[in-house]
DNA sequence: ACGGCTTAATTAATGTCGTCATTAAAATGG
DNA sequence: CCATTTTAATGACGACATTAATTAAGCCGT
């Protein structure tokens, strides 16, 4: 259904593209992996290989073992060929982070955002301001920088400038992508944050090797990000995976997008809490915060019934709405992530058998359901993919 | 993330798939047209559609009007090029028929499923002899058959051999294709039946021009076709789409999956039935079959209070799944098919204006609900489709 | 230490294919 | 009937991958 034209120099496009991806996802590799791996013959892997190095985005590497014959060269990415900016725009927080096309952090900092202190100009400039320093930090230059991917936790609606609507920051239709690009002129790439994690572990944590994952995102909100063919899920407008704002119950606790029942308002943070307060008849749970009330919970489990069974009812919830993305997409793992999933982790039995008295057998029995492997904070590595993403898809045609 | 060799063989073979799926699709179409439309310069679009002549798949069709100028000629696909055999393996009968390229009807034949005459022998049976019928029928030869698609109503595992999960024929890992490949060694297609009829109304109804859509289709059962980017989207071992199952109510009524709260529990047609006769006090519902006593709730509502309300919360209930499909995949268009949904096609604003409160706002506002065009008989129509589909796909090199 | 063997990488020859520029074909209209 | 216009077909050219043949660079046993 590709309707879209193909001539001579594509085939190039396609095969620098394939074997810069590979190289750098799987890399170290030497040029017979890549003979093996891609079906190209030997002078066409090495043709293409040649452009690279010369170009300065691959670079030889040592010698591999050999008994006997002559050894091959590994190739590998050249790290500095250009750096990444990722920045993770939560709902307390601005975090930026640069690193180098081997994911080596460089440099990073951090802009907490008070109450109120969410205002989308307010942000723009904390990730304007964030770029610089990491900059700075790192000595690099700015014509060094590849790109600046950047995860909201919102809804992100693409377009010639992406607009965003974030419930838990105050941001509606906000213009995000407009609003930074008035103070720089380096190409962004604007995205949901669970979209960009799911990136990042799908790259480099527990979806490696998958063609068909969902990545669950639970925190204070919830949300999830679907990979198809190796591919994020976008559907038209880039909004898909809104998983949080699904109706699990019907006609159940209200949420805060206007709805009810929907499954945020039974395991995100805020609601677990909620629930948990309620079940001790309106005693607030002790905390600060929610990070520290979740844990709270979580510690109380083993001496109050109660905690135990908003915990065991939890993974219900959370158990029946997995089995919902099972069914749906028929991945062949379910990663869950975020912090509250992580403070969680001890429900995972208990979520896998949920999900599996509600979930169809064939797509249950396909589907392995994991934790994230990078933690809480994979958010901005997984936006700085987002430049590189475009890297290997271009086949590093940059000019 | 293609890993995948181009060489330049690929590049003819893209064009021609191109070009034949235009020619296919939204013929009949003059070779500027073409140019025009996959930005192929005219001597490639002459080339390769010289070469789609010369083996018979298209032909010149008269000539376009012109206002000076040599006049363009039409092209079109060759209707007896072949011919392809769709089958429909309902709960209640199987039904095949025989189409030319042009998708036009020209033999078919139907087979009653009676009461625990659904053993998977009888089925592929009835197959076998619908395909020699039709064939007889039509005067065809064998040799002219495309391939044979196959939409059941159950999960599809593909693999070298297509196996079916069908809780309704009671059918449980059953090896459909191998037991159909032991009476013919024509090319098979088996898939779920919501897929073949999403392609059916993604090809020639409803779902024309959008990359993005959802099909939902409500019979007895309730199922969902998703199309991302123009393809059917399939996940990990093709039973994605499993929409029936998914818990909307959690804690809910009993489902015949064995789970809970299902969607298939609240508006599939038996459960429909179900409800009004719970709320008839135990009332049973006249008619003989399903489809008379949905008929008479239908009829009933103006009259009688608990029709109506029966109805208006199976609209909600269909809303609220809708909802959930928008908030997951974001279409452009979202399609209510199978023969519930067209009897209940009055609630269509009421479920409009329940997906509206259920779902997010953006991706709501962005994804038009409609009806399905073609009618409840397009599963065979789009079973057909699938060796098509192939076809298009490969560019038409079938030795 | 030196020839034989193996594996890696490069070079040369061949063939596919789309593009650009040009030419031939087929209508309309004054 | 010829100028004009639009469509289709040719031919020269260049981009690329492929196969086959070389060259490069290491092991191993005597």
């Amino acid at each position: 259904m590709e309707l879209v034209r193909a001539t001579n120099r594509s085939v190039r496009l396609r095969n620098r593209s394939a074997l810069l991806s590979r190289i750098f996802l799987d890399g170290p590799l030497t040029r017979q992996d890549l003979v093996r791996g891609t079906g190209l013959s030997q002078p066409a892997v090495s043709n293409v290989v040649g452009d690279l190095i010369d170009e300065g985005l691959v670079m030889e590497a040592g010698a591999a073992e050999s008994d006997g014959g002559r050894p091959s060269m590994m190739l590998r990415i050249v790290p500095r060929y250009a750096v990444v900016v990722g920045v993770d725009v939560g709902e307390t927080r601005v975090r930026v982070e640069l690193f180098d096309l081997a994911m080596t952090l460089l440099a990073s900092v951090e802009y907490p955002l008070e109450d109120g202190g969410t205002e989308p100009a307010t942000v723009a400039g904390h990730v304007l301001a964030g770029l610089d320093r990491v900059l700075a930090d790192a000595k690099a230059d700015r014509s060094e920088v590849l790109g600046v991917g950047i995860g909201v936790s919102g809804v992100v609606e693409q377009g010639t400038h992406a607009v965003v609507d974030a419930q838990t920051l105050g941001w509606d239709r906000v213009p995000l992508q407009r609003l930074i690009a008035e103070g720089t002129d380096l190409p962004l790439h604007i995205d949901n944050g669970a979209k960009t994690l799911g990136q990042a572990e799908m790259w480099f944590g527990a979806g490696r090797g998958a063609r068909h994952a969902v990545f669950a995102l639970v925190g204070s909100g919830v949300g999830a990000a679907v990979v198809t063919n190796g591919v994020t899920y976008r559907g038209a407008s880039s909004s898909a995976g809104e998983w949080g704002h699904t109706t699990l119950v019907y006609g159940g606790r209200p949420c805060r997008c206007g709805a009810r029942g929907c499954l945020e308002a039974y395991v995100g943070a805020e609601a677990i809490i909620d629930r948990y307060r309620e079940a001790r008849r309106g005693r607030a749970v002790p905390g600060e915060d929610e990070e520290s009330q979740l844990a709270a919970l979580v510690a109380a489990a083993d001496r109050s019934e109660t905690a135990r069974r908003v915990l065991d009812e939890t993974a219900d919830y959370l158990g029946a709405g997995v089995a919902n993305l099972i069914n749906l997409f028929n991945p062949e793992r379910v990663v869950l992530g975020g912090w509250a999933a992580m403070a969680l982790a001890d429900l995972l039995p208990a979520v896998r058998e949920a999900a599996g008295r509600q979930a169809l057998r064939l797509p249950y029995a396909q589907a392995s359901i994991e934790l994230g492997q990078l933690g809480v904070d994979a958010v901005a590595l997984g936006a700085a993919t987002l430049p590189i993403a475009r890297l290997l898809a271009t086949g590093g045609t940059r000019p």
